[in-house]
DNA sequence: CCCAATTTGTTCGTATGTATC
DNA sequence: AGATACATACGAACAAATTGG
């Protein structure tokens, strides 16, 4: 950070940093193992390899983030209450700034659950996809903030529906309004219309949450492995 | 975690661990680096020493977490943006809910900054006050997540605060009435009025958020180093 | 107060794996 | 195909810190 060294530079050698420091290879590499942990230096073997500055991806921030959770007694209507709250105000400031590329891919994934699941699995990929509905959503934003913390909790949510059959009771009526919310949704933000798209999904935000409620309340521990 | 580990129970020696996985000193100690610098595990020399789990702090969740933000475009107004929709949450939450023992340290904390300052740097230290106010009501809440959310932010703001001159302009008007806010927020606390907590610090948020609007966007960088 | 045992921390030398020219 | 420049891994030794006798 002090040299003002930018993702893609390189830092200096193994040997170099040992004549530098005038500390010893293992010491040395310990260090880098301190940064390589936080995402902040990948290395490269062979001729114009060495280690580099890399920028932290969200992949591993949300990591180093669920770890701290790990040890929280989190439930998934303690996260329902951040959603609630954070995708109205995303959608507010994205309704009227999507381009056709995203719209297009809202409307497919959309239609990839367009009919009601006949089996669990069906159910549990539709559920899935809702919620990367959600996140390309969330990838739109120009809020690094938002962005990165409905994502997160995404993310954590994903894990749970995937090795845990957290959605199993098939819910049509559920199935339908949530559909239903989506399609006004997509209007809302094509027309540009805020005011609506943050009502739709603060309501559709309210049918969702209470449901989770039901949910016995658990910790994370076993969903939180990397 | 496959061994169901708790914090403060003790990982094999190194000794054990070489023996174990048949790799050397350098290697097996590089390896717990990477969990060392995710604040998984502390070691400590001497005999009874070795490498201990330890649950990951909300600093070090902080710091890891500002990494990421250090190659994101994160703004003020970014921030606030969540601020205004977390807080006013928060609240409606605690009402009813502190302990005596914590609504006497809030209006310690109040009673810190109840004359106007009248210097800089007294401006300064009266802002770090504020958001140690929103701090210690941040700390109260039952849910981890919104909990470590706006600790998070009210750390980076504090940070800027301290060193760099953010609030420079000295602002009688609004130093009044971030004061009466408070004062009424603690009123609605005490008295257990959900609905009323909330809408106060919905008020608050919005007064101070546009102020911040006003600073020229920056990134973080130079705040996020440890 | 000092000594001895235990455990992590550090050093050095060497060898191996890997990618580039 | 071979030389070169890197990170990666190994092994033996020594240093420093902490605890208990």
């Amino acid at each position: 950070m002090r040299e003002g060294l930018q993702p893609g530079d390189r830092l200096p050698s193994e040997p170099e940093l040992i004549e530098r420091f005038g500390m010893a290879k293992g010491t040395i590499r310990e260090a880098l193992r301190l940064l390589d942990a936080q995402g902040l230096v990948k290395s490269r073997t062979g001729p114009g390899g060495g280690t580099f500055v890399h920028e932290v991806s969200q992949q591993r921030a949300e990591a180093l983030l669920a770890n701290y959770f790990y040890f929280k007694d989190l439930t998934i209507s303690d996260i329902y209450q951040i959603r609630r709250v954070l995708e109205p105000e995303l959608v507010a400031d994205l309704a009227g700034a999507l381009s056709p590329r995203v719209m297009e891919e809202l409307r497919d994934i959309l239609a990839s659950y367009s009919d009601p699941a006949t089996t669990d699995e069906e159910e549990r990929d539709q559920h899935v996809a809702t919620l990367q509905f959600h996140k390309l959503l969330a990838d739109q934003s120009a809020n690094p903030l938002l962005s990165f913390l409905i994502g997160f909790m995404l993310t954590i949510l994903t894990d749970i529906t995937v090795y845990r059959k957290l959605y199993t009771p098939i819910n049509r009526d559920l199935w339908a309004r949530g559909l239903d919310y989506q399609t006004r949704l997509l209007d809302a933000l094509e027309t540009g219309d805020s005011g609506a798209a943050r009502a739709i999904m603060k309501a559709h935000m309210q049918t969702a949450g209470p449901l989770m409620e039901g949910q016995e309340a658990f910790s994370l521990k076993r969903f939180l492995s990397h």
